[in-house]
DNA sequence: TAGGCGCTGATTGTATACGATTTGGCGCAC
DNA sequence: GTGCGCCAAATCGTATACAATCAGCGCCTA
């Protein structure tokens, strides 16, 4: 009688997120190469869902898929990694404004847990971890502002920036410049709407201000154990 | 001796797009089912090259996938209508700016020309022709600024518009009304790239505006038919 | 007759087999 | 020794077979 210790086998969404979330905390390096069958092997499915979650993946612009060639982690170019931030610097100031009008005690006692969750993640020196947590802070605020389309939106320009990020940023302790983010909160908590917007705006350009060619020595990184968590 | 007449069978991509125009020009309304098989018939592909296609238009927001029920053609939510015009709120009139100040004369003539054939199709009655081109008009403007990343961005933005329009309009034949785009047209050749920024803030809270509750009469459609230009 | 049950055809979900393309290496000629 | 070309292994792309699920309908029962 044995019990029954068959996992069942992940879904296509969920091998996405794992993806991602390598992605996002640098565990999986821009350029590195997903074979089809070594994902096969590592979440025990077949290619057609792995196949799912790959072309997901690109159509996210996280993964880019050249025919007959394989599945790559997206590298962005320096023109596509500006257009990342123009964008976010284009939504999210407006974001913050009705954020700051909707949120809640709840939603200001949610995104300072939030940021203490990223400051433990630094005190344990999680690199990667404190970064996808600075950037799911942004995420955030679309979704204290109401906004789906733009939180998922958003999303996506969240994790491109982590890659962006490994690629392009020389001085990459800059991200533990909390203050922007405290202020954004508390800005939420008194209502300011407007500072709140000025107080997105400047951060983000902060953040592209950081944008600096730097050539990108990233060594290969084995599939497997990037996704050991 | 046979002239070989086996037509390259189409890409995943291809039946994207042709699925994708019949959306926008409201052969297919929302709602509207899409079967698999169908759709294999009707291209001549397999089963996994539709399914591809119907996966990317389901990132695309055009279509929605309900496990083991099947594809549709999305039906945007009120809420969900007024976040995508929120969205190109925030983004198009600093495409609008950044636009003015690039175009060429070249460019100038091309929006003419634009303009000019989407008038003809409104004389042809064409409708739905018309209703892309208007809709192209705007995805134009972020080419002619740079911006791929808005630009592929946009598209999708603009082709959910459809879906709207073809829900909660009322008055469709505000659409005929060019103004906006004429005096876009002139900001660009005049390179005032403030005035188009404010022409363009104007038009899309006219659209905006018109956003208007209305119970969707739309009938099914056939879907060969609505493929068959 | 209304309600529930189970069967059956239709449709989607997944795995796998097979074909096409690329890549890397080996040998041969120069 | 170098370069070219060919072959084999690896890998991806597509079609198809099979399994799971759902919707509609008739039948049975209270």
């Amino acid at each position: 009688m044995t019990i029954n210790l068959k996992t069942k086998s992940a879904t296509a969404d969920e091998i996405a997120l794992q993806l991602t979330e390598a992605i996002h905390t640098h565990r999986l390096q821009p350029g590195a190469k997903l074979r089809e069958d070594e994902v096969c092997d590592i979440f025990q499915v077949s290619r057609t869902i792995v196949r799912q979650s790959l072309h997901s993946l690109q159509h996210k612009g996280l993964v880019t898929i050249l025919r007959n060639k394989g599945a790559f982690v997206a590298k962005p170019t320096l023109k596509e990694a500006r257009e990342v931030f123009e964008a976010r610097s284009l939504i999210e100031p407006a974001m913050a404004h009705a954020a700051a009008l909707r949120a809640t005690p709840k939603d200001v006692a949610f995104l300072e847990d939030h940021m203490q969750a990223e400051k433990d993640a630094l005190a344990r020196e999680e690199v990667g971890e404190a970064l996808r947590l600075s950037g799911d802070f942004h995420v955030q605020i679309a979704r204290i502002a109401d906004h789906s389309l733009i939180e998922t939106l958003l999303a996506q320009l969240v994790a491109r920036s982590a890659l962006i990020i490994a690629l392009y940023w020389r001085r990459r302790n800059a991200l533990s410049d909390s203050s922007s983010h405290m202020g954004l909160v508390n800005a939420f908590r008194n209502k300011d709407a407007d500072g709140a917007e000025e107080i997105m705006k400047g951060h983000l350009l902060d953040l592209l201000m950081q944008l600096d060619l730097r050539d990108s020595p990233s060594g290969p990184v084995s599939l497997k154990d990037a996704l050991r968590k």
